[in-house]
DNA sequence: GTGGTATTCAAGTATTCACTTGAATACCAC
DNA sequence: GTGGTATTCAAGTGAATACTTGAATACCAC
């Protein structure tokens, strides 16, 4: 049919976008704008990599029609660029979970027993939040609280909980959430809770997933002296 | 927090699952084999490759789990490993055809007018096909045809249609449909049955998408003197 | 066992890619 | 205008990748 060029450069435009995930660093990068918009220097923070790199991985999202910028002064943020972009994510995370055997190994050695501990569905936690018997721990660094959390919630960036466990009240469970399944940093504060005896648990997904099953969301600064709940 | 390994490691992981879709003749591979299960020369000869190299990418996908195989005598059948597979797929092209603009320019300068021409949803095809005023026409190679089809569809493979034009029942509509809506085969037939005043239209997806929306399907061989319907 | 076929493995080459470094650009404050 | 900051661009290097070629393996028919 002589259509031998055509057709193969159609597929490599339908590669190119599977191209720009496969990058772990690029992944991370996806993973912490669908969180909410960043400027670079964040996301170069956030993924522990220059800001030239940082750029680069950007521009090549951008090239790919992955993310959008906005200009404000100096800063340039990126979000992603549409909800497609959030399925895409979605939909790597699902099957690299189902099939990629590692990632079992990778979870179970880095982010601890998960099995052993206990999660709540975010049914669970909607029944419990109503009932007034959790407290819900909100231990994504600031920035992606400021731009969308459960409603509630106390800001506790994991990186801060150790000088702040005084701060939280005891009596009531504390549910941890983060970033979602593959995120540590809920974990990480359940660990440290139990250690101390008091009783903790995390949120089975993350603020991605919460937003996305349209469970209701609040936005701003966290309220002055968070400790007190 | 220490993490820094672990953390790229795991979402290394993430992005191995989408660097294999990240070349165009692995993405080839996937397309075909959503239509259902292959051999290693079948699926050489579909994307224009050497075995080898055929046989090379079909290892890494088996190494990222996103198929399986089976044997059979000397033959190895390859298929996608499951429906998650499939979604990813489907959010690949969806992000593509979103967001890269190269591929409306490709589709157009390739394709033909796709906008020009009269193309059927799914609904309208049932429709139509109850009233009976439709011939439908299955124009992908025949053994996709055999794994699955729509139920009284013709199969009449696009390279074998300029040879058989003749059998084709006039009077009505004929309605071609093929792999999907980046597949060509479709297009190519109902440009040739107009050029010959025929009533052509195409559907304006294809099987798989037909498959997975649960409409009715059917497999097995062509009927004999497949002309004639 | 032998011969034939389907598939995989292994080595070689040209290309592509990630990250680093250092310089250039674009904006704001003054 | 100058100085400072956020971001992008460009060049260089070491590693990874796609495709080719030729050989090895695994199965079947006999």
């Amino acid at each position: 049919m002589g259509d031998r060029l055509a057709k193969d450069r159609l597929f490599d435009a339908f590669a190119s976008v599977a191209k720009v995930l496969g990058s772990g660093r690029r992944a991370e990068i996806v993973d912490v704008l669908a969180q909410g918009e960043r400027a670079v220097d964040e996301i170069a923070g956030e993924i522990g990599q220059g800001i030239a790199n940082t750029s680069q991985h950007l521009q090549q999202l951008l090239r790919a029609g992955m993310v959008c910028t906005r200009r404000e002064g100096t800063r340039i943020y990126y979000r992603l660029s549409g909800p497609a972009v959030e399925r895409l994510w979605v939909a790597v995370r699902q099957v690299a979970s189902e099939h990629v055997a590692e990632l079992d190994e990778l979870a179970a050695s880095y982010f601890g027993d998960r099995a052993a501990m206990d999660t709540l569905t975010r049914a669970e936690l909607s029944k419990r939040m109503a009932a007034g018997d959790v407290v819900v721990l909100d231990v994504r660094p600031e920035p992606e609280f400021r731009s969308g959390h459960i409603p509630g919630a106390v800001s506790v960036p994991i990186r801060d909980l150790a000088g702040r466990l005084k701060d939280l009240p005891h009596g009531r469970t504390i549910v941890a959430y983060c970033r979602g399944q593959y995120c540590v940093f809920a974990d990480e504060a359940v660990r440290m809770l139990r250690q101390l005896g008091m009783p903790a648990a995390r949120l089975e997904e993350g603020y991605p997933e919460w937003a996305a099953a349209r469970l209701p969301v609040e936005s701003g600064a966290p309220r002055a002296a968070a400790g007190r709940v």
